[in-house]
DNA sequence: TATTGTTATACTCTATAACTATA
DNA sequence: TATAGTTATAGAGTATAACAATA
């Protein structure tokens, strides 16, 4: 039986399910949930968790960057931060190098291979997406991308 | 400057959240979080947690399910489900009573001040809902609930 | 006095395996 | 032999506070 909005839960969908079917918080939270999982899976070969992927893509981005560059920018806490450097540089995929011009920074860096698997990395991002999203449409996908990036750009946190 | 797909992304986001400004995973993720994240600071008041309210809704709406079933709809395990119970139970929320039909199985019902409880949870999920969302029109939520369910009744695992 | 990074710690969530009582 | 529920436990993720070195 449809209700109110949206559509109509399918029958495999359990009655659960369709008791949130329309609830935008909880279909947000478990997909969330959800697609972080497959995407941990699916980088286990490289010995990566999303996070390592979301520290390489960071200091890709901008060398030199410092670790508080880096809490900022990942939503994050200086200590999280620290453990995760800690293991991406045990791999040899970064590099903390002194900042010449404050001695209490690092300057960050990716090494050639932390290059390489980043790139390994996002070759399996892409597979996780299309698999993860494949049953919507390229119209639809880019729909979603941008509804999203306009909750993204307003929550209240902001970013 | 605008990336290859979606809008450009706003000036007040940092660098890093660019580099994944396009990457549907990453937005599906870090917003799954967020969400979690404020519906629970707003239902501190009620002593629960977003996973309590989801016990709530799905036995309003099976009264007398096993703890099985819910095990199956919230997409969790028997050991969780246990204590979420045992936790909305100390709270006077539910009860379980015996299964007539099965002495192993509990069958699970709402309280009276479950039920207003429960109702409580919905209201300030509906105010979390209006806030965190609060930059898209009612059509953009429709299509954007829409895209989710479409998501969610297709992920590898199912439901 | 404030900031960068580190360590220690604790709390929640999640996952697993071993167990009981019933079926 | 399989299932419903419980317990114990361990791992991951997250958050906090105290601290050292430097600004």
């Amino acid at each position: 039986m449809p209700l109110k909005n949206g559509s109509p839960a399918p029958k495999s969908i359990t009655a659960w399910t369709q008791a949130s079917w329309n609830d935008p918080l909880y279909l947000l939270s478990r997909l969330g949930r959800q697609c972080t999982k497959m995407f941990a899976e699916a980088l286990e070969d490289l010995q990566l968790k999303p996070r390592h992927v979301s520290v390489l893509r960071y200091v890709s981005l901008r060398e030199g960057a410092s670790q508080r560059d880096l809490v900022e920018g990942l939503w994050s806490d200086s200590s999280s931060v620290v453990s995760l450097l800690d293991y991406v540089t045990e791999l040899g995929l970064a590099e903390r190098r002194p900042n010449p011009n404050d001695r209490r920074a690092y300057a960050l860096f990716l090494t050639k291979k932390g290059y390489q698997v980043l790139a390994e990395a996002e070759q399996i991002s892409e597979r996780v997406t299309q698999n993860f999203f494949s049953r919507l449409s390229e119209e639809q996908l880019d729909q979603l991308r941008e509804l999203l990036q306009t909750v993204t750009a307003t929550s209240p946190d902001d970013v």
